[in-house]
DNA sequence: GATGAATGAGGTTTCATTCAT
DNA sequence: TATGAATGAAACCTCATTCAT
């Protein structure tokens, strides 16, 4: 009943053809666009907006990109093929200095510093990621989600083998892992609460003291205090009751 | 922008009148906009879908909410209200094991994992507040934030007592709180990334050496490290240059 | 590159929900539209022509329609069953008389009038078919014309039976009954040509004589003709050199 | 309506100076234009794509045309001339064979072999005639029908000259001009139901059998079958209550 | 004379909101 | 109070046309 009824046209590639001038366009709209969508959100931008922001006509947008989404589907590739280099870079230095024999503490900071840098890099595309993620198509998720995980296992390596060397205490290496990718991520997703640190440098000189606390956390002395814990008991297990 | 705007005036009240019907009612519909919202957003949720979703007709939705937008509101008071209850709880419960002598260690880890657990109770809430922060106006944004910013305090608070009962060292006290306020969040915003804690207590159970790791890490050892550090000079250098 | 990126709604159905009323209004916005597509064509009308038409405003005409597509398409369609019900009324009609033994001439005339009849009841939308083929999917236009194909086989077979009864002359029953379709559909297609007969019936009247003209039309006589059309050669053969 | 709306002011003449240049382009895209019109129709070919189907830039084709609309002109207009031509051939030749005392039947076979071809040679423009007739102004669309009324009149004039020499019956004389003009047309406008005629010598060759019994369908017998046909009296009488 | 990027009017479509029933 | 059809503003997008190079 609803079946196609008109022959719909193919839609057209973008409208400009010399290369150069294409990318051009395309960064200057998605630079505007990112801005945009980070102060209102994608869905509260409209594309008029963005062309005024890019001193363009409306037309003109679509002369670079076929559609709206297209933009937010540039800044997220854009993001994605800046992390899948990093990503390269950092693999290519750990073997490099795990061959040097450079202290696992050090060689953590070093791939980890490395990291939160490329997060200040790409902070508004990163915010862009957490608040658009849901309007992602499953596939365009998943092509984020997977460069996520290459870099926690990246981290979740690097920590084994700080394990391995005697560097730093075994267990719970995933969730370490995951610990300090948030919290490098935090750096932008709630950079308004850290405001405090001008750079991210500095940023990095404090948070890396807590990283080194995790990753030299251990279960050990906290079994002990656990044991304590079940002494005050009323209160804990009415904790536990909270949730439905 | 459109955040900022000035709202067309409205039909500013509710028509049903009975108090008791009007709560139930708005909460019938929060709630079937609350799990459409989560999976495609609140832009790409129409009324009519949340009114089919609570068995209601589109014209009901309006005689319950003045707007869509107060639907967000709403879940978002709710969040709001429970998390300030719990807040004044879990600050009853603080002052009380403080005069108790109970051990620092202890008492914040009480008081975190009460946190932890409301966030897993809240936790649509929480990934909805990430989502469409962008879609509320400033007036609601800043409730929502001053909500947290309590929270960080009391768990400043706290670590601050821990301090001074010399149960963990000085220094970097709101960078912990922040981190571990991010990392109790994560509970809810990267749930996907954490599904082998199949519940809460699970995750607080790990997650709690990570927590004390943070809580007792110390600038001392980390400056030595720095010392080394400068001795891997080009790459660290490099790094420094990676930012624009 | 161009992979979709967000979340496409789903189309959703009309959203008048009472079945008669539903009709109703699609049938008052279809027959506004049709008026429209006659004289402007379907795509120089705009969906607002059409709302104001049919004295309702745009986005009522979405509550009907799920696009402007559809209006067409319903148009097609109401044409496609009427036709159907006819050309099921007619073979029955042509079964019934053949086994009474009525006469072939009349036989056929009886079926062909009542094709012409339709024609004229369907008159619109004969000429929109006719405007808009080349807009339709192949899916589409394919439906449409089978329609046709078994009107045209029903002539042919009674034209068949017509020659088998030595009522008519054997040969190009095909071409036949093509140029009969043709004629009857000439009634709506040129049917500015054709004001001196103000009502179908008067058409019918003199055309039948021409239907009968080709019906009886013979090989024979034309072959000697052609004999001596070849004695005005010059002229002939320079006529077939006229196309590439 | 859109169709007479006043056209907004435009550059009225072409900026291609050079007579023959002019012309030679304006084939060009024409050409390439009639080709996809013919396919995806006028509406949905953007003149984009006529421009890259001619090899030209989108500049260019403004350069030669003032306007979309004018392609379309100029397609049907080149149409026009070669009909004009062909007419003015075809009364010279009646005229003379006439004098030479030719048979009217052949004269008037003739003529239409002639016409026929005609319609062969512009098939392409007919069927984008009857398709996008409803995209020319009013003042077009009179010039084209205009051109048909002649060409409708020559053949009346030929039939009526056979009727003078009793070659033909009397009667209804403007019909049969008409049917014959129709079902010379079919071979363009239903081309796709005429496959079996691989030429249109094929075509012509069968169809002068039917024209001529067109030509020669007399009234008489008509109207005896008529007295039959009301013997048939309730199936003949439904019919009549068919059309509202 | 040729080019193709820029333009902006206008098209279709969605959807929050209103209001008569 | 509940309903759901009507509304129209505003969104995205297309494309004929212009014009600086």
């Amino acid at each position: 009943m609803k079946g196609q009824v008109l022959r719909k046209k193919r839609r057209q590639t973008s409208q400009v053809t010399d290369e150069k001038r294409l990318l051009e366009g395309k960064e200057r709209i998605a630079s505007a666009a990112a801005a945009l969508f980070l102060s209102n959100g994608y869905h509260n931008t409209s594309v008029r907006e963005i062309a005024q922001k890019a001193s363009l006509s409306v037309g003109s947008v679509f002369n670079y990109f076929t559609s709206k989404e297209e933009i937010l589907f540039f800044l997220f590739s854009h993001n994605q093929e800046r992390t899948e280099v990093v990503l390269h870079e950092q693999r290519a230095e750990y073997e490099r200095l795990k061959e040097q024999g450079v202290d696992p503490k050090q060689l953590f900071l070093l791939v980890y510093e490395r990291y939160v840098r490329l997060i200040d890099e790409l902070r508004r595309d990163v915010v862009l990621g957490y608040q658009e993620m849901k309007s992602l198509t499953s596939a365009e998720r998943g092509r984020l989600l997977a460069g996520e995980e290459r870099i926690q296992s990246l981290l979740e390596e690097i920590i084994a083998y700080g394990v391995e060397k005697k560097a730093f205490p075994a267990g719970d290496v995933d969730l370490k892992a995951h610990c300090l990718l948030v919290l490098a991520q935090s750096w932008a997703v709630r950079h308004w609460a850290l405001k405090r640190f001008s750079k991210v440098g500095d940023y990095f000189q404090t948070l890396l003291k807590l990283a080194l606390g995790i990753l030299e956390s251990d279960s050990a002395a906290v079994n002990e205090i656990r044991t304590l814990d079940d002494t005050v008991n009323g209160f804990a297990q009415s904790l536990r009751r909270v949730s439905p």
